[in-house]
DNA sequence: GTCCATGTAGACAAACCTGTCTACACTGGT
DNA sequence: ACCAGTGTAGACAGGTTTGTCTACATGGAC
Protein backbone atom coordinates (compact mmCIF):
# COMPACT_ATOMS: atom_id res chain seq x y z
CA UNK A 1 0.00 0.00 0.00
CA UNK A 2 0.85 3.68 -0.13
CA UNK A 3 4.14 4.65 2.06
CA UNK A 4 2.27 7.22 3.68
CA UNK A 5 4.97 10.01 4.06
CA UNK A 6 3.29 11.25 7.52
CA UNK A 7 5.27 14.26 7.10
CA UNK A 8 4.86 16.29 10.14
CA UNK A 9 5.30 19.51 8.14
CA UNK A 10 1.89 21.25 7.01
CA UNK A 11 -0.30 19.08 8.36
CA UNK A 12 -3.10 20.29 10.72
CA UNK A 13 -2.98 18.34 14.50
CA UNK A 14 -5.95 16.90 13.67
CA UNK A 15 -4.13 14.98 10.64
CA UNK A 16 -1.23 14.37 12.54
CA UNK A 17 -3.23 12.55 15.10
CA UNK A 18 -5.39 10.39 13.28
CA UNK A 19 -2.20 9.29 10.42
CA UNK A 20 -0.31 8.95 13.50
CA UNK A 21 -3.25 6.43 14.85
CA UNK A 22 -3.44 4.57 11.77
CA UNK A 23 0.38 3.44 11.66
CA UNK A 24 0.22 2.27 15.80
CA UNK A 25 -3.36 0.80 15.70
CA UNK A 26 -2.33 -1.27 12.36
CA UNK A 27 1.89 -1.77 13.78
CA UNK A 28 0.53 -2.86 17.12
CA UNK A 29 -3.05 -3.26 17.43
CA UNK A 30 -5.51 -0.81 19.47
CA UNK A 31 -5.37 -2.20 22.39
CA UNK A 32 -1.82 -2.43 22.96
CA UNK A 33 -1.28 0.82 21.63
CA UNK A 34 -1.67 3.33 24.69
CA UNK A 35 -3.49 7.15 24.01
CA UNK A 36 -0.26 8.39 25.78
CA UNK A 37 2.01 6.94 22.80
CA UNK A 38 -0.21 8.59 19.63
CA UNK A 39 -0.22 11.36 21.48
CA UNK A 40 3.37 11.62 21.91
CA UNK A 41 3.92 9.71 18.16
CA UNK A 42 2.23 12.96 16.75
CA UNK A 43 3.51 15.41 18.53
CA UNK A 44 0.62 17.03 19.94
CA UNK A 45 -0.37 17.78 23.55
CA UNK A 46 -3.29 15.88 25.81
CA UNK A 47 -5.47 18.58 25.76
CA UNK A 48 -4.98 19.33 21.71
CA UNK A 49 -5.93 15.62 21.16
CA UNK A 50 -9.06 15.28 23.41
CA UNK A 51 -10.31 18.76 21.34
CA UNK A 52 -10.34 16.87 18.53
CA UNK A 53 -11.33 13.41 19.44
CA UNK A 54 -13.63 12.57 22.68
CA UNK A 55 -12.54 9.69 23.03
CA UNK A 56 -9.96 6.83 22.21
CA UNK A 57 -13.12 4.92 20.85
CA UNK A 58 -13.74 7.86 18.54
CA UNK A 59 -10.33 7.87 17.57
CA UNK A 60 -10.65 4.60 16.42
CA UNK A 61 -13.31 4.73 14.63
CA UNK A 62 -11.74 7.98 12.71
CA UNK A 63 -9.16 5.80 11.90
CA UNK A 64 -11.54 3.22 10.37
CA UNK A 65 -13.03 5.46 8.22
CA UNK A 66 -9.60 6.85 7.13
CA UNK A 67 -8.55 3.55 6.63
CA UNK A 68 -11.33 2.74 4.31
CA UNK A 69 -11.39 5.51 2.27
CA UNK A 70 -7.02 5.07 2.27
CA UNK A 71 -7.58 1.08 0.62
CA UNK A 72 -10.03 1.41 -1.44
CA UNK A 73 -8.31 4.40 -3.31
CA UNK A 74 -5.05 2.08 -3.80
CA UNK A 75 -7.22 -0.96 -4.27
CA UNK A 76 -9.54 0.32 -7.22
CA UNK A 77 -6.14 2.15 -8.79
CA UNK A 78 -4.18 -1.50 -8.23
CA UNK A 79 -6.53 -3.37 -9.99
CA UNK A 80 -6.67 -0.18 -13.19
CA UNK A 81 -2.62 -0.73 -13.21
CA UNK A 82 -2.71 -4.42 -13.22
CA UNK A 83 -5.60 -4.27 -15.71
CA UNK A 84 -4.04 -5.97 -19.23
CA UNK A 85 -6.58 -5.37 -22.19
CA UNK A 86 -7.06 -9.10 -23.58
CA UNK A 87 -7.15 -10.68 -20.79
CA UNK A 88 -10.03 -11.45 -18.23
CA UNK A 89 -10.29 -8.48 -15.59
CA UNK A 90 -10.16 -10.91 -12.61
CA UNK A 91 -6.81 -11.80 -13.61
CA UNK A 92 -4.98 -8.40 -12.08
CA UNK A 93 -6.65 -9.50 -8.66
CA UNK A 94 -3.40 -11.42 -7.81
CA UNK A 95 -0.83 -9.22 -9.07
CA UNK A 96 -2.38 -6.13 -7.05
CA UNK A 97 -2.89 -8.18 -3.82
CA UNK A 98 0.70 -9.11 -4.05
CA UNK A 99 1.74 -5.22 -4.13
CA UNK A 100 -0.06 -5.32 -0.27
CA UNK A 101 1.06 -8.83 0.73
CA UNK A 102 4.77 -8.01 0.18
CA UNK A 103 4.73 -4.79 1.25
CA UNK A 104 7.15 -4.90 4.79
CA UNK A 105 4.26 -3.43 6.94
CA UNK A 106 1.34 -5.43 5.77
CA UNK A 107 0.23 -7.01 8.88
CA UNK A 108 -3.48 -8.22 7.53
CA UNK A 109 -6.71 -6.51 7.08
CA UNK A 110 -6.84 -3.88 9.59
CA UNK A 111 -11.20 -4.38 9.83
CA UNK A 112 -10.73 -8.56 10.58
CA UNK A 113 -7.97 -7.36 12.76
CA UNK A 114 -10.13 -4.73 14.46
CA UNK A 115 -13.19 -6.67 14.34
CA UNK A 116 -11.46 -9.42 16.59
CA UNK A 117 -9.62 -6.99 19.01
CA UNK A 118 -12.81 -5.11 20.15
CA UNK A 119 -15.74 -7.01 18.53
CA UNK A 120 -18.41 -6.78 20.25
CA UNK A 121 -17.37 -4.43 22.94
CA UNK A 122 -17.38 -1.02 20.60
CA UNK A 123 -20.41 -0.77 18.83
CA UNK A 124 -19.90 0.31 15.30
CA UNK A 125 -16.21 -1.45 14.31
CA UNK A 126 -18.30 -5.13 12.97
CA UNK A 127 -20.80 -2.21 10.82
CA UNK A 128 -17.35 -0.37 9.89
CA UNK A 129 -16.26 -3.96 9.05
CA UNK A 130 -19.28 -4.93 7.04
CA UNK A 131 -19.48 -1.92 5.19
CA UNK A 132 -15.87 -2.47 4.02
CA UNK A 133 -16.02 -5.99 2.98
CA UNK A 134 -19.48 -4.81 1.23
CA UNK A 135 -17.38 -2.33 -1.36
CA UNK A 136 -14.23 -4.65 -1.19
CA UNK A 137 -16.54 -6.62 -2.83
CA UNK A 138 -18.45 -4.47 -5.00
CA UNK A 139 -14.93 -3.38 -6.54
CA UNK A 140 -14.17 -6.96 -7.43
CA UNK A 141 -17.20 -7.74 -9.20
CA UNK A 142 -16.85 -4.73 -11.93
CA UNK A 143 -14.15 -7.48 -12.69
CA UNK A 144 -16.57 -9.96 -13.46
CA UNK A 145 -18.50 -10.19 -16.76
CA UNK A 146 -22.23 -9.29 -16.02
CA UNK A 147 -24.40 -12.58 -15.61
CA UNK A 148 -27.05 -13.69 -13.09
CA UNK A 149 -24.50 -15.19 -10.78
CA UNK A 150 -22.04 -12.35 -10.25
CA UNK A 151 -22.77 -11.29 -7.04
CA UNK A 152 -22.48 -14.43 -6.04
CA UNK A 153 -19.39 -15.14 -7.41
CA UNK A 154 -18.18 -11.71 -5.82
CA UNK A 155 -18.84 -12.69 -2.22
CA UNK A 156 -16.93 -16.10 -3.10
CA UNK A 157 -14.10 -14.52 -4.42
CA UNK A 158 -14.16 -12.25 -1.67
CA UNK A 159 -14.00 -14.68 0.66
CA UNK A 160 -11.09 -16.73 -0.79
CA UNK A 161 -9.04 -13.15 -0.58
CA UNK A 162 -9.73 -12.89 2.95
CA UNK A 163 -8.48 -16.23 3.83
CA UNK A 164 -5.71 -15.59 1.45
CA UNK A 165 -4.93 -12.11 3.68
CA UNK A 166 -5.16 -13.98 7.05
CA UNK A 167 -3.06 -16.93 5.86
CA UNK A 168 -0.37 -14.25 4.21
CA UNK A 169 -0.78 -13.02 8.00
CA UNK A 170 0.88 -15.68 10.13
CA UNK A 171 2.63 -17.59 7.07
CA UNK A 172 5.59 -16.37 6.58
CA UNK A 173 5.72 -16.48 2.36
CA UNK A 174 3.26 -14.91 1.02
CA UNK A 175 3.43 -16.06 -2.92
CA UNK A 176 2.09 -19.36 -0.74
CA UNK A 177 -1.09 -17.74 -0.62
CA UNK A 178 -1.33 -16.00 -3.32
CA UNK A 179 -0.58 -19.27 -5.56
CA UNK A 180 -3.19 -20.68 -3.83
CA UNK A 181 -5.68 -17.79 -4.19
CA UNK A 182 -4.61 -18.19 -7.88
CA UNK A 183 -5.56 -21.41 -7.65
CA UNK A 184 -9.07 -20.92 -6.59
CA UNK A 185 -9.95 -18.36 -8.80
CA UNK A 186 -8.95 -20.21 -11.93
CA UNK A 187 -12.50 -21.25 -12.40
CA UNK A 188 -13.74 -17.42 -13.03
CA UNK A 189 -11.22 -16.79 -14.95
CA UNK A 190 -14.09 -17.86 -17.69
CA UNK B 1 -17.92 -27.75 18.88
CA UNK B 2 -18.52 -29.13 22.09
CA UNK B 3 -20.14 -28.13 24.97
CA UNK B 4 -17.29 -28.43 27.23
CA UNK B 5 -19.57 -29.05 30.35
CA UNK B 6 -16.85 -27.49 32.76
CA UNK B 7 -17.91 -29.10 35.45
CA UNK B 8 -16.41 -28.08 38.15
CA UNK B 9 -16.85 -31.58 39.58
CA UNK B 10 -13.81 -33.83 39.73
CA UNK B 11 -11.79 -31.59 38.21
CA UNK B 12 -8.20 -30.78 39.10
CA UNK B 13 -7.20 -27.00 39.96
CA UNK B 14 -4.90 -26.99 36.70
CA UNK B 15 -8.12 -28.21 34.57
CA UNK B 16 -10.43 -26.01 35.92
CA UNK B 17 -7.97 -23.04 35.24
CA UNK B 18 -6.99 -24.67 31.72
CA UNK B 19 -11.07 -24.60 30.16
CA UNK B 20 -12.39 -21.74 32.10
CA UNK B 21 -9.30 -19.96 30.33
CA UNK B 22 -10.19 -21.51 27.46
CA UNK B 23 -14.05 -20.27 27.56
CA UNK B 24 -13.04 -16.95 28.55
CA UNK B 25 -10.25 -16.16 26.01
CA UNK B 26 -12.27 -17.48 23.09
CA UNK B 27 -15.34 -15.31 24.28
CA UNK B 28 -13.98 -12.19 25.09
CA UNK B 29 -10.24 -12.23 23.57
CA UNK B 30 -7.25 -12.99 25.67
CA UNK B 31 -6.15 -9.47 26.28
CA UNK B 32 -9.88 -8.46 27.27
CA UNK B 33 -9.91 -10.86 29.95
CA UNK B 34 -7.91 -11.05 32.90
CA UNK B 35 -5.78 -13.27 35.07
CA UNK B 36 -8.42 -12.18 38.06
CA UNK B 37 -11.42 -12.93 36.36
CA UNK B 38 -9.95 -16.37 35.33
CA UNK B 39 -9.10 -17.22 39.31
CA UNK B 40 -12.19 -15.95 40.17
CA UNK B 41 -14.36 -17.99 37.45
CA UNK B 42 -12.29 -21.32 37.95
CA UNK B 43 -12.96 -21.04 41.54
CA UNK B 44 -9.21 -21.44 42.48
CA UNK B 45 -6.98 -19.14 44.72
CA UNK B 46 -4.45 -16.43 43.36
CA UNK B 47 -1.32 -18.60 44.49
CA UNK B 48 -2.79 -21.49 43.34
CA UNK B 49 -2.93 -20.65 39.91
CA UNK B 50 0.34 -18.74 39.62
CA UNK B 51 1.78 -22.20 40.89
CA UNK B 52 0.17 -24.24 37.75
CA UNK B 53 1.00 -21.46 35.08
CA UNK B 54 4.15 -19.63 36.02
CA UNK B 55 2.52 -16.47 34.00
CA UNK B 56 -0.34 -15.53 32.12
CA UNK B 57 1.69 -15.91 28.46
CA UNK B 58 2.28 -19.63 29.64
CA UNK B 59 -1.77 -20.07 30.01
CA UNK B 60 -1.98 -18.49 26.83
CA UNK B 61 0.21 -20.81 25.38
CA UNK B 62 -0.92 -23.98 27.40
CA UNK B 63 -5.01 -22.95 26.35
CA UNK B 64 -3.86 -22.82 22.45
CA UNK B 65 -2.27 -26.40 22.76
CA UNK B 66 -5.55 -27.75 24.56
CA UNK B 67 -7.45 -25.77 21.76
CA UNK B 68 -5.91 -27.72 19.12
CA UNK B 69 -6.23 -31.09 20.85
CA UNK B 70 -10.07 -30.21 21.10
CA UNK B 71 -10.78 -28.88 17.61
CA UNK B 72 -8.78 -31.29 15.84
CA UNK B 73 -10.86 -34.35 17.83
CA UNK B 74 -14.06 -32.40 16.86
CA UNK B 75 -13.37 -31.54 13.37
CA UNK B 76 -11.93 -35.08 12.23
CA UNK B 77 -15.39 -36.62 13.93
CA UNK B 78 -16.95 -34.11 12.21
CA UNK B 79 -15.42 -35.26 9.16
CA UNK B 80 -16.50 -38.37 9.57
CA UNK B 81 -19.39 -38.49 10.80
CA UNK B 82 -20.74 -35.97 7.61
CA UNK B 83 -19.20 -38.77 5.16
CA UNK B 84 -21.72 -40.52 2.85
CA UNK B 85 -20.73 -43.39 0.53
CA UNK B 86 -21.31 -43.09 -2.44
CA UNK B 87 -20.07 -39.36 -2.58
CA UNK B 88 -17.00 -37.50 -2.67
CA UNK B 89 -15.54 -36.91 0.73
CA UNK B 90 -14.38 -33.39 -0.05
CA UNK B 91 -18.24 -32.93 0.18
CA UNK B 92 -18.23 -34.08 4.52
CA UNK B 93 -16.39 -29.97 4.28
CA UNK B 94 -19.25 -27.95 4.51
CA UNK B 95 -21.51 -29.84 6.85
CA UNK B 96 -19.22 -30.26 9.24
CA UNK B 97 -18.15 -26.48 9.71
CA UNK B 98 -21.80 -25.64 9.56
CA UNK B 99 -21.82 -27.58 13.01
CA UNK B 100 -19.64 -24.95 13.84
CA UNK B 101 -20.72 -21.78 12.48
CA UNK B 102 -24.36 -22.61 13.63
CA UNK B 103 -23.01 -22.78 17.39
CA UNK B 104 -24.52 -19.98 19.50
CA UNK B 105 -20.58 -19.55 21.00
CA UNK B 106 -19.05 -19.28 17.67
CA UNK B 107 -16.57 -16.41 17.64
CA UNK B 108 -14.10 -17.77 14.41
CA UNK B 109 -10.53 -19.59 14.89
CA UNK B 110 -9.09 -19.17 18.30
CA UNK B 111 -5.77 -19.41 16.64
CA UNK B 112 -6.21 -16.62 14.09
CA UNK B 113 -8.42 -14.49 16.96
CA UNK B 114 -5.14 -15.22 19.24
CA UNK B 115 -2.15 -14.41 16.50
CA UNK B 116 -4.27 -10.89 15.55
CA UNK B 117 -4.33 -10.36 19.27
CA UNK B 118 -0.81 -10.85 20.14
CA UNK B 119 0.78 -11.75 16.85
CA UNK B 120 4.36 -10.35 17.25
CA UNK B 121 4.01 -9.91 20.98
CA UNK B 122 4.26 -13.32 22.31
CA UNK B 123 6.25 -15.80 20.91
CA UNK B 124 5.14 -19.14 19.96
CA UNK B 125 1.28 -17.64 19.28
CA UNK B 126 2.22 -17.79 15.34
CA UNK B 127 4.34 -20.99 15.46
CA UNK B 128 1.33 -22.77 17.12
CA UNK B 129 -1.14 -21.33 14.67
CA UNK B 130 1.07 -22.38 11.86
CA UNK B 131 1.30 -25.80 13.01
CA UNK B 132 -2.89 -25.51 13.96
CA UNK B 133 -3.42 -24.62 9.95
CA UNK B 134 -0.93 -27.40 9.11
CA UNK B 135 -2.57 -30.20 10.96
CA UNK B 136 -6.10 -28.59 9.48
CA UNK B 137 -5.28 -28.79 5.78
CA UNK B 138 -3.45 -32.67 6.34
CA UNK B 139 -6.86 -33.20 7.47
CA UNK B 140 -8.60 -31.38 4.63
CA UNK B 141 -5.83 -33.13 2.14
CA UNK B 142 -7.16 -36.42 3.35
CA UNK B 143 -10.54 -35.63 2.00
CA UNK B 144 -9.05 -35.58 -1.70
CA UNK B 145 -8.02 -38.23 -4.31
CA UNK B 146 -4.11 -38.85 -4.12
CA UNK B 147 -2.94 -37.52 -6.99
CA UNK B 148 0.07 -34.85 -7.26
CA UNK B 149 -1.49 -32.04 -6.88
CA UNK B 150 -3.62 -33.60 -3.46
CA UNK B 151 -1.15 -30.54 -1.24
CA UNK B 152 -1.59 -27.57 -3.34
CA UNK B 153 -5.18 -28.26 -3.13
CA UNK B 154 -5.98 -28.68 0.39
CA UNK B 155 -4.10 -25.52 0.86
CA UNK B 156 -5.88 -23.83 -1.69
CA UNK B 157 -9.29 -25.16 0.30
CA UNK B 158 -7.78 -24.48 3.93
CA UNK B 159 -7.66 -20.92 2.40
CA UNK B 160 -11.49 -21.11 1.44
CA UNK B 161 -12.42 -22.21 4.85
CA UNK B 162 -10.26 -19.45 6.81
CA UNK B 163 -12.06 -17.06 4.86
CA UNK B 164 -15.38 -18.63 5.17
CA UNK B 165 -14.50 -18.58 9.07
CA UNK B 166 -13.60 -14.85 9.00
CA UNK B 167 -16.87 -13.98 7.24
CA UNK B 168 -19.04 -15.85 9.39
CA UNK B 169 -17.34 -13.80 12.32
CA UNK B 170 -18.07 -10.27 11.44
CA UNK B 171 -21.36 -11.28 8.93
CA UNK B 172 -24.88 -12.09 10.29
CA UNK B 173 -25.51 -15.02 9.01
CA UNK B 174 -23.02 -18.24 8.07
CA UNK B 175 -25.42 -19.63 5.74
CA UNK B 176 -23.86 -17.64 3.16
CA UNK B 177 -20.38 -18.14 4.21
CA UNK B 178 -21.03 -21.44 3.69
CA UNK B 179 -22.93 -21.44 0.85
CA UNK B 180 -20.18 -19.22 -0.61
CA UNK B 181 -17.67 -21.64 0.23
CA UNK B 182 -19.33 -24.77 -0.83
CA UNK B 183 -19.53 -22.63 -4.57
CA UNK B 184 -15.58 -22.18 -4.35
CA UNK B 185 -15.15 -26.14 -3.82
CA UNK B 186 -17.63 -27.01 -6.30
CA UNK B 187 -14.27 -27.70 -9.04
CA UNK B 188 -12.10 -29.49 -6.28
CA UNK B 189 -15.73 -32.28 -6.21
CA UNK B 190 -14.11 -34.50 -9.19
C1' DG C 1 2.88 -38.38 64.09
C1' DT C 2 5.23 -35.75 60.77
C1' DC C 3 5.99 -33.80 56.42
C1' DC C 4 4.91 -31.96 52.15
C1' DA C 5 2.18 -31.06 48.21
C1' DT C 6 -1.76 -28.76 47.32
C1' DG C 7 -5.21 -25.84 48.39
C1' DT C 8 -7.80 -20.98 50.17
C1' DA C 9 -8.18 -15.87 51.13
C1' DG C 10 -6.68 -11.66 50.29
C1' DA C 11 -3.26 -7.65 50.87
C1' DC C 12 0.15 -5.43 48.21
C1' DA C 13 3.57 -3.24 44.77
C1' DA C 14 4.48 -1.34 40.44
C1' DA C 15 3.13 -0.37 36.18
C1' DC C 16 0.00 1.26 32.86
C1' DC C 17 -4.47 3.08 31.09
C1' DT C 18 -7.96 6.79 29.99
C1' DG C 19 -9.63 11.10 30.65
C1' DT C 20 -9.67 15.82 33.25
C1' DC C 21 -7.60 19.81 34.66
C1' DT C 22 -4.59 24.09 35.35
C1' DA C 23 -1.60 27.47 33.45
C1' DC C 24 0.33 29.58 29.68
C1' DA C 25 1.45 31.05 24.48
C1' DC C 26 0.55 32.20 19.69
C1' DT C 27 -2.30 33.91 15.74
C1' DG C 28 -5.84 35.70 12.63
C1' DG C 29 -10.27 38.22 12.15
C1' DT C 30 -12.87 42.09 13.35
C1' DA D 1 -6.85 46.38 20.62
C1' DC D 2 -9.13 42.44 21.67
C1' DC D 3 -10.82 37.99 21.73
C1' DA D 4 -11.82 33.30 20.22
C1' DG D 5 -9.64 29.40 18.52
C1' DT D 6 -5.96 26.55 18.63
C1' DG D 7 -1.87 25.13 20.41
C1' DT D 8 1.89 23.25 24.41
C1' DA D 9 3.45 21.09 28.88
C1' DG D 10 2.49 18.32 32.32
C1' DA D 11 0.18 17.17 36.93
C1' DC D 12 -3.47 14.40 38.56
C1' DA D 13 -7.38 11.09 39.73
C1' DG D 14 -9.26 6.71 39.51
C1' DG D 15 -9.26 2.59 37.42
C1' DT D 16 -7.12 -1.88 35.79
C1' DT D 17 -3.31 -5.09 35.11
C1' DT D 18 0.18 -8.75 36.34
C1' DG D 19 2.63 -10.96 39.60
C1' DT D 20 4.44 -11.53 44.69
C1' DC D 21 3.73 -12.30 49.33
C1' DT D 22 1.90 -13.60 54.07
C1' DA D 23 -0.89 -16.57 56.84
C1' DC D 24 -3.48 -20.47 57.27
C1' DA D 25 -6.03 -25.27 56.19
C1' DT D 26 -6.32 -30.11 54.61
C1' DG D 27 -5.22 -34.67 53.35
C1' DG D 28 -2.34 -38.49 51.94
C1' DA D 29 2.55 -40.96 52.17
C1' DC D 30 5.64 -42.93 55.02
Amino acid sequence: MKPATLEPGRLSAHDRILLTAHDLFYRHGVRATGIDLVIAESGVAKLTFYRHFPSKNALVLAVLDHRHRRWMAWFTDALARHRSRNRPALEALVPALAEWFHDKNFRGCAFLNTVIELGGTLPGVMAACRLHKQDMTAAIAELLPASRQRKRQALAIAIAVDGAIVHAQFERDAKASLKALDGLLHPYFG
